[in-house]
RNA sequence: GCCCGCAUAGCUCAGUGGUAGAGCGCGUUCUUGGUAAGAACGAGGUCAGCAGUUCAACUCUGCUUGUGGGCUCCA
């Protein structure tokens, strides 16, 4: 790339040089795309963290094919040169500019009349802009148009429907390079390859969208987690129960699921003239077992927890891998507890979080406080000592938060966690929220002190979020190189040749007694073919036996990595492995 | 649910209006090997499903299903 002064400020930030360029480019893009396609209605184009976008109200669409002719002749703008003029108006003079630009009319409708309403000129394009730009169009280091899409004006399902065309543009062509690189390793990150890959989990068309087949080496590493999750939960004071996966339409009367979710509910079962449901949720049969018996405030806290699996009517177009399933199992539990509690059960869901959330390996968070919507069901009195309470666990363990005020739900303020991967993406898995609707609709109570009823507060929380996402989220944390004490398969042997398939096994077998999942390869391959088909597998550790093992009684170990740590002693050996293994734990 | 794209062997993908190909994987045989692919041969496909156009459809058109990128939604 020729190098020039690009004239930009010197104390522009990095983050403010690229949303000039962006918006500038995003400009370009709506110039030429207008001249391709005469028809075009403008809608808007901003910048974004990753790049920018423009909504384009098109009569044909815009396909994927189409893109290589519109940034060649965003090229040919950009050589001209134009300078981004900076243009105010009155109002009536931008409404005239604008009146056969629906969407640009809506967006002039929006800002208040006082405010002098400006626009960005290049070349014989001129756009309703805030700014800022870069001076010319000359100025757009490196560019690079990624996507078409459908979207929403304004992002309302009953408005039409655009056309969005995606790029991103960079200061320099390293920064576009290194960013396309960046989307490559995300891409081979995908949950979905490396299920494939690693032959974790499947769905098939015959069983139905967004319903997970989990395979061996899949069922493996779920059960590995859920067996932690179990334990971790019990000394944490959980009680854990199981309950069924359909309950009577009454349940879900009372619990009002059948008013406001009935639409994300499987179709009704009907059985001896009783209408069932495929549980959505949990929180009604956990209610069930509180409800039981007869509770004094002595009893509580109690703690419910179960990997429940519910089924939810997703739309089809938001499935997504593992991501998002119709079929899913939470790592679900209601607290149910009094008012003076309430702060260290907070504090205590907090711990047991943030200590699963570091053995799995993630260190970096985000926290989002929701408070109360303005609908919304429950005493106002407990809506504050709820969210205060939440806001005071949050602070005073030092965590930075946001606030999305009433972002609540109607049912109660709640906390979610996002979760930083290893290349940075954020992802919600912990939700912890408080709930004034189901203690009322079921009548909750216990007795207190005072020898009166009185109602519980019920807090429901899931950790992992679902065991679908959150191995979804391992996988592309990991890209598929699981830890010691989470691979499906954490040892491979390996004989040389038949003659040491015995000795393998006994060697194979010491280990599964010591709880260690192994596997041996006795297909008539050669060693090396072997040992690449369990890299390929990301298996973390091969035992290699051949006859020098064989004689000396001893083992040679080579981990994934490459490193070949040389021959040594089985009991050497499972030192090593089980020192790994309990690495984080 | 909405917009656009895609659907060919178990997997990854070529391909043509005249009833199909590669690599990997799988099977058989030979090879028993020292830290990321030994060799030969072979089996395997109603080209997602259903209609339509055509003398002829895997190929063109429509619908359905699934899937991908987004939007919306996410109690």
């Amino acid at each position: 790339m020729e190098e020039k002064s690009l004239g930009f400020l010197e104390n522009d930030s990095i983050e403010n040089l690229r949303e000039k360029i962006r918006h500038s480019t995003a400009h370009i893009m709506a110039d030429v795309v207008t001249k391709i396609y005469p028809k075009t209605k403008l809608a808007i184009g901003p910048p974004t963290k990753d790049g920018f976008y423009y909504d384009f109200y098109v009569e044909d669409p815009i396909t994927e094919d189409d893109l290589e002719k519109i940034e060649a002749s965003m090229k040919k703008v950009m050589k001209q040169d134009l300078k981004f003029e900076y243009k105010e108006y009155s109002r009536s003079e931008i409404l005239d500019m604008n009146k056969n630009e629906p969407f640009k009319l809506d967006v002039i409708k929006d800002i208040p009349e006082n405010v002098p309403v400006s626009t960005y000129k290049h070349g014989d394009f001129e756009d309703l802009c805030g700014g800022p730009h870069v001076e010319s169009t000359g100025m757009i280091p490196a560019f690079k148009l990624l996507s078409v899409a459908g979207a929403y004006w304004r992002g309302n399902e009953d408005q039409p429907m655009l056309q969005r065309i995606y790029g991103t543009a960079f200061e320099s062509q390293e920064a576009l390079d290194e960013h396309i690189t960046k989307i490559e390793e995300a891409n081979k990150r995908d949950h979905r390859n490396l299920a494939k890959q690693l032959d974790l989990f499947s769905y098939q068309d015959e069983l139905g969208p967004g319903l997970i087949v989990w395979h061996p080496r899949g069922s493996k590493l779920r059960s590995t987690i859920e067996d932690f999750w179990k334990k971790e939960h019990i000394k944490y004071d959980y009680d854990l129960i199981y309950t069924p996966h359909i309950g009577k339409s009454t349940l879900w009367e009372i619990s009002g699921h059948l008013d406001f979710y009935k639409e994300n509910m499987y179709p009704v079962m009907d059985m001896d003239g009783q209408e069932y449901y495929l549980k959505p949720m949990n929180c009604p049969f956990h209610i069930m077992y509180y409800r039981n018996d007869i509770r004094s405030y002595r009893d509580l806290p109690i703690r419910i927890g179960e990997l429940g699996s519910v089924y939810r009517n997703e739309r089809a177009g938001v499935l997504h891998g593992l991501m998002r399933v119709r079929g899913m199992t939470q790592d679900d539990a209601h607290i149910f507890c009094r008012p003076d509690q309430i702060e260290n059960e907070i504090n205590k869901v907090l711990d047991l979080t943030f200590h699963l959330m570091k053995t799995f390996g993630f260190e970096k968070y985000e926290v989002m406080l929701s408070t109360k919507p303005d609908k919304s069901v429950g005493d106002i009195s407990r809506w504050h000592i709820a969210t205060e309470s939440l806001k005071k666990t949050i602070v005073s363990r030092g965590l930075s938060y946001e606030i999305d005020e009433g972002g609540g739900a109607f049912y109660g303020p709640k906390i979610d966690i996002n979760i930083e991967d290893a290349i940075g993406r954020l992802w919600q898995c912990t939700t912890v929220q408080f709930d004034f609707n189901l203690p009322e609709r079921f009548g909750l109570n216990y007795i207190g002190e005072d020898g009166k009823m009185h109602q519980p507060y019920m807090i429901h929380r899931a950790l992992l979020g679902s065991m679908e996402r959150f191995i979804g989220v391992l996988t592309e944390h990991y890209g598929g190189a699981f830890p010691l004490w989470l691979s499906p398969v954490q040892v491979m042997v390996i004989p040389i040749a038949d003659r040491h398939i015995e000795y393998s096994n006994t060697i194979a077998r010491k280990l599964f007694d010591f709880d260690f999942r192994v596997e041996i390869d006795t297909r008539k391959e050669r060693m090396n073919a072997k040992i690449r088909s369990a890299q390929m597998s990301k298996i973390p550790f091969m035992l290699i036996i051949g006859d020098k093992e064989e004689s000396t009684n001893t083992i040679s170990i080579r981990h994934r990595g490459g490193e070949n740590l040389g021959a040594m002693p089985f009991d050497d050996l499972l030192n090593k492995l089980q020192s790994d293994r309990d690495l984080l734990k």
